[in-house]
DNA sequence: TTTT
DNA sequence: TTTT
């Protein structure tokens, strides 16, 4: 019953390692930041570069993945939504944030990512998840499957006729 | 774990009311026509128009929601993916048909569809659906919701921290 | 030669009039406020609704066109790209801002809009365009097409061969 | 003046080399055929995949870039709309044709693709381009810029204040 | 601030 | 076959 369409589509390299923290129920939060550069040509027939760096909020499964799978340098595509957030900061000062909220993630190019040094290492994260109680969403404890969001084109129902 | 992305929006106006058939379990399976124009200058600076003409296929809770408030004239959005399908016809011979299918539809325009003759009547089926057994995803008997796939940006998991 | 794809779709209403300046050259900035509202459960079954007010900006031939036929309520879809900004506050903050600038527009609906007070009318500017010399791009001074970018799907070159 | 909506965005693998034509007045028409492959569980559980091969167009500048930088097995990212054809064979039947004509490119992976044989080559065309007059379009003698489409947010006007 |  |  949405009224609406608010979708974002990105394809992006990441500036960093992705964040990854959990919720009390040990849902996956994973922060990634994306840069995407167009170029346009001034008045003077010069080249101008300008980047947008995107805040990427990613839950659940897909958090997991992309915290397993992207690290700093990865090419990535992102499907989602746009997030107007405003908090009070420590100052008292209101602050506003943009964020997208990622509903699909695919790795692109095809070896996992990136050519930052460090290939062929996992993003390493400032501390393993640790919980006192079995999380409903528990992050893959071995190998998990490398890469999609699932929500995507994937037919639930077994009674579609193809 | 999809591999590449397979996306199509669509905006359009129906061109004759939604068909609407089931499954033997009882899913609804609706096809509608959607049209879109675009426009441009040929070489002698003359206006020439062109039509697509997309068949669109909904399936279970939006196809049953596209068949009861769509209708011919109606405006609607559409997401989904192209699907190329080929089959043998009576004749012997191959033909291919292309279908875009429906993750996602929402009803433009606030008044529930078009201006065609008839406005204000839900569009006829041809039959009313007829089975042997319950069906699992039965169509509505009374009121539906009025429209949006549900699919976008419904996070199904209350851990989500907002 | 741009790197990445930054790319947003929108279909929502406008919260208010749209508001239209002019560049030193003539060229109309427009800006509306559009919003697209979701809806999820709660852990409670509850339906919770959330709302974001997306601010927009057109440029030359596209916001005039936005300022001449959108109003207060009116329903449209923009593609654009996101941009955020950061600016210095008269107060010596630092604030930030995010924008989708707007490459195409199309009103939905098919009567121009809203449905709010004032049906009919075009939206009042608080002044008209006001320049010492005359405009590159100068608004419209009559009618104008009542539409859609032209950046889309039209095709520039005669040689496309269909 | 367009009249609704008829987007398409693909990310997918070629499956060939692209084939580069020119039209009388020297335009590139180049044509590739892109997998996207999508994954379901069926009824009994087991992993589904299904490929659709997409046909996309590329005309102009846009077909030059892709007939010398993409090759089988490249990756790359495509936006565009649907277009439905429908001719006479030589053997007097109709048939169809849905095609994507592209209005964007980029190559993803950042190593201007595959992993195919031939890896560092650029994909060989079974004639070189014979025309009889100066093409307006000319494929570049020498290096061009390798990727995407100029079409998108390459602001056109100087005007814009940022 | 819109809309349903 | 829609729509503007």
């Amino acid at each position: 019953m949405a009224r609406g369409i608010n979708k974002v589509i990105l394809i992006g390299n990441l500036g960093d390692d992705p964040e990854v923290k959990y919720t009390q129920s040990g849902m996956a939060v994973t922060t990634i930041r994306l840069a995407t550069t167009s170029v346009r040509k001034d008045r003077d027939g010069n080249t101008q570069e300008r980047t947008e760096w995107h805040r990427v909020k990613l839950f659940g499964k897909l958090g997991e993945i992309a915290g397993e799978y992207l690290r700093k340098g990865s090419q990535c595509y992102i499907e989602g939504s746009i997030r107007y957030d405003k908090f009070t900061g420590q100052d008292g000062q209101e602050r506003y944030i943009t964020e997208i909220i990622a509903d699909e993630m695919q790795m692109l190019g095809g070896r996992g990512g990136g050519g930052g040094e460090g290939f062929g290492e996992r993003p390493q994260r400032s501390a393993p998840p640790r919980r006192e109680f079995a999380p409903r969403n528990a992050p893959a404890p071995a190998a998990a499957p490398p890469a999609s969001s699932g929500g995507f084109d994937d037919f639930a129902d077994d009674d579609i006729p193809f």
